[in-house]
DNA sequence: AATGAATGAGGATTCATTCAT
DNA sequence: AATGAATGAATCCTCATTCAT
């Protein structure tokens, strides 16, 4: 699945209505600004110490517009969950076709993961926002949002599965479950991500990628 | 104290004035009534979604009872959080040990790391409750907790620190930053325990702890 | 504003949508419905007795919208003490000089501290709610609302002061400390509305302020 | 009527029981000791936000053994409010007596009230807390205590009016209503009092009670 | 589309009082 | 007499959501 594909567009009752000034385009575009600045607040503050007035505020917006834009709170945070998700892919797919691209490397599959791995890290590295709503808030707003987080997560794993299973195929990779190397793999990317966000590490993010990458390849024993 | 005991069962229809906390003794065990009645009622819903008057239903006790107990709804779970990693620490502290003195073995720094993983792996999996607390809710209330949580990572990652660093000394294990390396364990484990709440893997967390110390060590590379 | 006024009628039966207040005049009457129902609950309860549904049902709201318009309980009680101050202030002022304009008094400092005496007594006498929430509630809502009173006294205390200063210059009151002696007449006042507030003494408010008069200016002594 | 009479035992229940080793004696002094850190308590933070977790604090007692001497929070205050009354007319009654004696006055009447005033502002002086219980505490704990409060500024104007009366007989005062007159001197004697409580004032009370004195006598006309 | 006043359910916390010990 | 654990009614305040304008 390419997550890359623009989402369904949420016509709930307007859609039928007559063709008005401002066309589904300005629409979208004021529906964007409500949700950069829900990332900013939930991510300042966190999903329940966050209020719709501090949406609206941070927007610019009067209190309830951003309901017209969105049924709830809990629909904002929904939407916010996927367009992070669409953000993410897009950079990392991004990524990795310009690499694959760039070097015509007849080891594409090892080097996919490689650069996943280190475009991943470079996201949240650059979106630290991204990294507090996903790894932190999505966790505490019960079964909906845990479910909604696991299917991105899934989704984080089949692609990495699918470059696993080609890098075993050619030979790369040693033979193993491939869904659980996948699932190591991005465990390994989430809390990495997830601890910059606290701690001060000294180190860049590519170092920390290439360190990772190592380890996932070479394991602990000395060679 | 033994998490993973179970639960004293609930005395439903005493009067309501037999339960009573006379001595220090009983205090502290109506102090540890409220610490597993709250632990059942936030692991289930929340930290946000659970209610102070929830736990106190969950105790069987009159909610203004859990206020005698503890000064807030914070403070009970900060008091929680304790508890469960003393009762981590506790579990894989006696399972090391145990393995050393059992196996007599003269690479214990190389086994007490694979059973330190054993045993983290089989604490969560005994007490699922223990790893939404921790994995989940910890992370969603701000900053006082996130300090707290990532107090406990700390001391966590330093454990097995001391075990990477003995492994590299006597050469069980090659050199890079011991830090780090421990990190990447503890994520490891982490993530693996945060992920059997919500999936049923069918394996046993032996198959997958094994799987993660094979990976660990010997990479991903073929041999 | 007029505090002897009667409040607004409370409309009863209009449904609860019609009552939204539209632009900034409606929004502050609804300010000053809000304040005129505090003012009457407060009153007859006193301020720890009053609740904010309280207020809310006497004002016809609810009471969520209180705090639309006042962030709590204490600041709508500061509110309404200035609201007070305000309403006292303007009575006095007004009686003062009508007063003095009315009767081209040459003797204007003396004429006005008889005046704002009989006007002070005469706004109580016509507003026991206010003297009930300066007098007798907010003595006993801790510092910030003593300090609240206090500057009320002291702003009260220094208008009659500069009317003894001017009235011991024209050599129609003797010498003496102006501060201490406009708090004496200042005490005075106060302490009798206070007291017809309990008892019902068969005095007319003017009578009383005559003798307060006559006791200041001529003393207990024969002469 | 002389207060200095000693109380009406609150002898509820017990007191039939058999005579047990503390005698009366001793519950009169715990009792005492209760009611002095009562009068601590209430008279630095006020009766609400006063608990009687603080008073039992301040006694040094348990939690509930001040429900043994008194029956509830607000029976606490009105045998605070009896105390500080009688205190305060034993100190007042000892030092008019005394100067009586102690002089020989033939004018007993007019020097009885300069040194009442004088003996009250002295008291409230050497014993704020009594002046916060009585002038501001009692006045904010509704209409009972306000009841209360009245009774005992009744018996303490009906005091000054024995004296006023006298004083007018021997033609030391002129004419007027005894009553009145009595009031007013009791008002200045309170708000002054009152105020001594929070500005701090350089002036000693011996000064401030002859300028009371002075006024009462003189009023402000030029002699 | 946008506004913001109004609503009211919900929840943490306090604290006077009771009562078994 | 004294203790202090237990109770639960009471209350302030928040905030998601609605809806007239």
């Amino acid at each position: 699945m390419r997550v890359t594909d623009p989402p369904a567009p949420e016509l709930s009752v307007e859609g039928r209505n007559m063709r008005r000034a401002s066309n589904d385009e300005e629409k979208g575009k004021r529906r964007d600004e409500i949700l950069s600045a829900a990332k900013t607040v939930f991510a300042r503050s966190g999903f329940h110490s966050t209020t719709m007035a501090d949406v609206a505020k941070e927007a610019g917006l009067s209190y309830g517009t951003v309901y017209w834009y969105f049924d709830s709170k809990e629909a904002l945070f929904h939407a916010l969950m996927d367009s992070e998700e669409m953000a993410l892919r897009a950079h990392i797919g991004q990524s990795v076709i310009d690499n694959a691209l760039a070097n015509n490397d007849p080891e594409v599959a090892l080097s996919a993961i490689k650069h996943a791995i280190r475009a991943t890290l470079e996201f949240f590295e650059n979106d630290r926002q991204a990294a507090r709503l996903l790894f932190r808030d999505s966790l505490s707003l019960g079964d909906k949002f845990e479910q909604h987080l696991f299917g991105i997560y899934e989704r984080f794993i089949g692609d990495i599965e699918v470059a696993i299973v080609a890098a075993q195929q050619t030979g790369r990779i040693r033979q193993g479950p491939p869904k659980m190397i996948a699932f190591s793999v991005a465990a390994l990317i989430g809390q990495v991500a997830l601890r910059r966000l606290v701690t001060d590490d000294e180190l860049s993010s590519v170092v920390v990628a290439d360190f990772i990458v190592d380890l996932l390849l070479n394991g602990l024993m000395p060679r």
